[in-house]
DNA sequence: AAAACGATCTACT
DNA sequence: GTAGATCGTTTTG
């Protein structure tokens, strides 16, 4: 998969702005198994004044990354599955952007065999099926995804249509307040509940 | 040292 | 749609 890689800059503008921006983009992993890619269809913004933000209540050793420099992946562990986040903002403005799901592109086969599932529709439509799905590992927490060189993941533009955007009140005990979103590719077959 | 709590997934109705 | 599994991280005693 050809494009330009998102440079830092992008992931330094309002976290919001960045959930938004990230639907379309190309997500890639490569790894010694092969490559696989995918569209981001669905983000989760995780913003400051956001109870169910990791960084709400102080720095501890799981959400470090949120603390550190925009681009780079914050992955931790939830149940049994991993979670990718890419962060966002200034440094010491712990904000993160979730990436929820993905539609496979390239690699099908490889995913394939990672999740032990079929079904196309299983293979990324969920936090962590698509970290099962694309190879992630809990040591890719901290690496940097603006990197040409040496990184396994990259965000790129790839130059495709975005459809329209969506954005809808996430479900969840915490529902007190408006934030944070989620936002859909309105049609998109992968798309969780 | 123990308990509580999830940014979830799968299987099943 | 709902129920139950599941295990690392954080908080509390």
């Amino acid at each position: 998969m050809k494009g330009r890689i998102l440079p830092r800059e992008f992931y330094l503008q309002r976290t919001l702005l960045v959930a938004e921006q990230l639907i379309g983009k190309v997500l890639v992993s490569r790894t010694s198994e092969g490559e696989t890619s995918g569209v981001i269809v669905e983000t989760e913004a995780y913003t400051l004044n956001d109870p169910a933000n990791h960084s709400y209540r102080g720095k501890t050793q799981r959400n470090a990354t949120m603390f550190g420099d925009a681009g780079h992946a914050y992955v931790y562990a939830v149940h049994a599955s991993l979670c990718l986040n890419i962060v966002t903002e200034p440094v010491g403005v712990p904000c993160a952007v979730l990436i929820r799901a993905v539609e496979p592109l390239d690699g099908l086969e490889l995913m394939r065999l990672r999740r032990g599932v079929g079904d196309p529709r299983a293979l990324a439509s969920g936090p962590g099926r698509l970290c099962q799905a694309f190879g992630i590992t809990r040591e890719w927490d901290g690496v940097d995804v603006t990197s040409p060189e040496g990184s396994p993941l990259t965000l790129i533009d790839a130059g495709l249509a975005r459809g329209p955007v969506v954005r809808t009140p996430r479900i969840g005990i915490r529902v007190a307040v408006d934030l944070p979103y989620r936002f859909l590719v309105e049609g998109c077959p992968f798309v969780s509940r």
